[in-house]
RNA sequence: GGGCGCGUAGCUCAGCGGGAGAGCGCUCGCCUCACACGCGAGAGGUCGAUGGUUCAAAUCCAUCCGCGCCCACCA
């Protein structure tokens, strides 16, 4: 009797036909939803908040994936699960998208001012900023909506307050006046982490400044010569001899006739250049502090937009800074005054990380800093007792050396969009925190207060992510339950800038860790390895093949990729696609079982245990073993490993021949009788849909509902070992059959017409029987007990793990193929033999060898010597077949 | 200038002390009653180079070559 297609499966999934009505209905069910739950065990993630401005990419795809595959295992495995969804106000990035939004309509924010500019900007965000929300739902994120927060939500910025006044009045928080690094295209300041070094080639100007008593020049060499405007001294190193002579004495600037005194200080290294630098205290940090340790005065000679500033001689007021350059070295030649051909230098150079503007080193007034030295103390202990376990443990060694080297963070930004920083100020001078508005001076009583114009640092409000989102500074349930949460996943790059920060805060705000791991994912790259990129055409958005090849495909594709070792991840379509084919192979495979068993009764329950048959208990021990792997697997973060297992098993263990031993009997009897049939598959196929659907959600949801097992598959419970099942004779004997039909494959070559017949004696021959169908229908020949006499002249012995076989081959059969295949294999053979022989003979390796080692050569040489003799066989009968000699 | 990582089949990578592996691609044959998004059978590698340790090295050590990344206030 044939299988009957089942009625409501077509022979392709269609995931566009799925996805959004299962993701609706987990939606309606509440099943993302997570509250406190003193019976479970806690699990969270918290989701690093991807930008309001942002436009799901194949970035936040991966972590996405990974952070959802993990959650959802853990709801199944009964943990109290959440994952905790969330935007970022991102400030720079989000203010200049309003702004050129402006632009186009002709408008400055200045001009809007402030709190029009602001209205504007929560504006745009209702309007775009759940955008991003959407599209992360499309991918089968299980996070708890109704949770979802954003970093300027009313409860979040009373935590950004509460956090800095508490560090404010603990002296953590204070107002400096220092050199900063400023972006003079977002007319803002940046901390440290915001900039990133890159290599340019630039232009070593060496050039003379003349010493005002006419005894001579000092020469000094610089990258930025316009900065020549804003000297004030001339360092050289205490200890160097040729300018000993010269510490006190003063230089006159050329331009505006400034004395500029000759200082000694450590920081200037003799060796470099000619020994003796410009100082220039308001645009370069080693200057600043020169000056500091010398009392060089500081000369600002740059406006907020990188013109040269009033304080500078006239000419070259308002020049860009580039121009400036440009300016200055030519006049300085056309004094004569350039002593060296300028030279191309390559150096390296700061840029924004928003907008890739070189950074200019400037003074530009107060600015707010943390002083991070008491907070670094407790970030290292944390990582080092093991309170916190980076994955790649590598990491570890780079964020334990970043926070030793760690400097003061400064945390204010010459923003509008943002959280405005909580101090005011009086008239009289005084200074003070509040987390809520100020009526008058704490001091004072004055009623005339003026709060800080600045905004905090993005960076300042995220740090505060994993507890804010959960109710802090507030003693909440939440906050009590699910903190410390358990696994941070992100990729490097946000290492420092943010979760170093929340380490440091954690601790000191909260007083715990903010989560037990973290692990860094590596980078999406093309198929080339190239960083995905507009300008290199080669980015591959995630709706895109979503929409082409569903979202677990792209989920699949993405996790066989991610280990915690793998720094780079290759993604192609071509990847994509094969997911897409493992999806649609997974549709079929419950098609095929569907056809037989009677599905819509709940869980299938397995046959008892001498009523399953071989291929069946091999089956049920495969599947132990991948479960097995896929457990460790995914406790150690090796989405890579647990992915392939799942495919392997799925495709080439539980299809390949779990389903293909036993078709035959699945397709013959009464219903109830292929039902029977079906029951160990459908309990195979049931639970490997449970391991599979972390990572492939859809689909897995799709084929499970039909065996109305529950409610969704969500919250059915991940499967329990089951080490009964394990069953080491079983593989032995059905990878016995397994190698027998390939060598049977192997012979055959190319399905022609004519029978073949495979002779065995009668003692296997008996053991085969139950199984008869199943060989037969995969090695494609009829299997027949060894006759009185010898088959007839034409066949080809096997010999399949020692034991004997004959393959009688009809008349028209071409022995080419196979011959060519066989001679190869001989040759190679023979020379492993070789050399296994020669290893044996030699005495040092007998003598010092581990015996074990031993043993093993003597049994490889066995097995080797008899495959020879086989092939040798094999080859001679082959070719008397061909009728070549 | 420090630090980390990587060079294995055409491509992307696994293996990390004892018989060279996977996926994709390629070749050949198949529309075999779940799936051509498929089935079966194959081809393809001096494991970057040199030297060392070892009975034994893709695997450990050293040096070199090539590539990538992170950190850094050398004008």
């Amino acid at each position: 009797m044939e299988i009957e297609p089942t009625r409501d499966m077509p022979p392709q999934y269609d995931p566009a036909a799925t996805e959004q009505r299962w993701y609706r209905a987990w939606l309606e069910r509440g099943l993302f939803q997570s509250e406190p739950d003193p019976s479970k065990e806690p699990f969270c993630i918290v989701l690093p908040p991807p930008n309001v401005t942002g436009a799901l990419h194949i970035g936040h795809a991966l972590g996405h994936t990974l952070m959802d595959s993990l959650t959802r295992r853990a709801r199944m495995q009964g943990f109290e699960a959440l994952w905790l969804p969330g935007t970022d106000h991102a400030g720079i990035a989000t203010q200049v998208v309003v702004e050129r939004e402006l632009a186009r309509e002709g408008v400055d924010r200045r001009e809007m001012g402030r709190e029009a500019f602001l209205e504007r900007v929560w504006q745009w965000k209702e309007q775009y900023g759940d955008r991003i929300v959407v599209q992360m739902q499309g991918l089968g994120n299980s996070c708890d909506w109704d949770r979802l927060r954003f970093t300027m939500d009313e409860g979040l910025s009373r935590a950004v307050r509460v956090a800095f006044v508490r560090m404010y009045d603990d002296g953590l928080i204070y107002r400096g006046e220092r050199i900063i690094n400023w972006c003079p295209k977002d007319r803002t300041a940046l901390s440290d982490s915001e900039v990133e070094h890159e290599e340019v080639d630039g232009e070593l100007v060496t050039f003379r400044y003349a010493l005002s008593d006419g005894s001579g020049f000092v020469d000094v060499a610089t990258t930025r010569v316009e900065t020549m405007l804003g000297d004030t001294g001339i360092a050289v190193h205490p200890s160097d001899e040729r300018y000993s002579a010269l510490v006190g004495k003063t230089v006159t600037h050329p331009f505006d006739g400034r004395e500029l005194p000759i200082v000694a200080d450590d920081a200037v290294d003799p060796s470099f250049a000619t020994g003796a630098v410009k100082v220039t205290p308001a645009h370069d940090p080693n200057d600043f502090e020169i000056a500091e340790r010398t009392g060089l005065p500081r000369l600002n000679i740059l406006n907020a937009d990188a013109t040269v500033a009033d304080t500078a001689p006239e000419e070259f007021r308002g020049l860009d800074r580039y121009e400036a350059r440009a300016r200055v070295a030519e006049r300085l030649r056309a004094l004569g005054w350039v002593v060296e051909e300028e030279r191309p230098y390559r150096h390296s150079v700061g840029h924004c990380y928003r907008c890739h503007s070189e950074i200019e080193p400037w003074l530009s007034g107060k600015q707010w800093f943390v002083a991070v030295e008491r907070l670094k103390g407790p970030a290292i202990e944390a990582s080092e007792d093991g309170r916190i376990r980076f994955h790649p443990p590598r990491w570890q060694n780079a964020y334990l050396e970043w926070l030793r080297g760690l400097r003061d963070w400064n945390i204010s930004r010459q923003l509008w969009w943002g959280h405005r920083i909580p101090v005011w100020y009086c008239p009289n001078g005084h200074e003070f925190a509040a987390t809520e508005d100020p009526t008058e001076c704490r001091e004072c009583g004055t009623a005339d207060l003026e709060q800080d114009p600045d905004v905090l640092d993005t960076w300042f409000s995220s740090q505060l992510w994993p507890y804010s989102t959960l109710g802090w500074p507030e003693e909440t349930p939440d906050l009590d339950f699910f903190y410390p949460t358990t696994v941070l996943v992100t990729g490097y790059e946000i290492l420092y800038l943010w979760v170093a920060r929340m380490i440091m805060s954690g601790l000191y705000l909260v007083g715990d860790v903010p989560f037990r791991n973290v692990l860094i994912h590596g980078l999406v790259r093309d198929a080339a390895g190239r960083k995905m990129s507009k300008s290199l055409g080669n980015v591959i958005d995630p709706l895109d093949m979503i929409g082409q090849y569903g979202a677990d495909a792209l989920r699949f594709a993405l996790a066989r990729m991610a280990g915690p070792e793998q720094q780079n991840l290759p993604l192609s379509k071509e990847g994509i696609e094969a997911a897409r084919n493992f999806a649609n192979k997974i549709w079929n495979a419950s098609r095929q079982v569907f056809g037989s068993y009677r599905a819509g009764g709940g869980a299938p329950e397995l046959p008892a245990g001498e009523e399953r048959t071989l291929s069946e208990r091999w089956l049920l021990s495969r599947h132990q073993a991948c479960l097995q792997e896929v457990d460790s697997a995914l406790d150690g973060y090796r989405f890579d490993e647990a992915a392939q297992t799942l495919h392997r098993f799925f495709w080439s263990e539980l299809c390949d021949w779990g389903l293909e031993a036993e078709k035959q009997r699945r397709s013959n009897g009464s219903p109830d009788e292929r039902h029977r049939a079906s029951l160990v598959l459908a309990w195979v196929l049931e639970r490997t849909l449970r391991l599979l659907h972390p990572v492939m959600p859809f689909v897995t949801e799709e084929v499970w509902q039909r065996f109305g097992a529950g409610d969704s598959i969500m919250v059915a419970p991940w499967p329990e070992g089951h080490d009964e099942h394990v069953d080491a004779e079983a593989e032995a004997a059905f990878g016995f059959v397994r190698d027998l039909v390939t060598n049977v494959r192997q012979i055959r070559g190319i399905v022609g017409g004519g029978e073949f017949r495979l002779v065995v004696a009668d003692g296997l021959a008996a053991e085969l029987e139950p199984l008869r169908e199943a060989v037969e229908r995969l090695s494609g020949a009829t299997l027949s007990p060894i006759v009185d006499t010898e088959p007839e002249g034409r066949f080809v012995r096997l010999s399949v793990r020692g034991r004997e076989a004959r393959l009688q081959v009809p008349d028209g059969f071409d022995p080419g193929p196979a011959l060519a295949a066989r001679r190869k294999r001989l040759e190679e053979t023979r020379s492993k033999l070789e050399g296994s022989e020669w290893k044996l003979a030699k005495d040092d390796f007998v003598a010092r060898a581990a015996p074990e080692a031993v043993d093993k050569e003597r049994r490889k040489r066995e097995d080797l010597t008899a495959e020879a003799a086989v092939l040798v066989d094999q080859i001679a009968l082959l070719e008397s077949l061909s009728g070549s000699p």
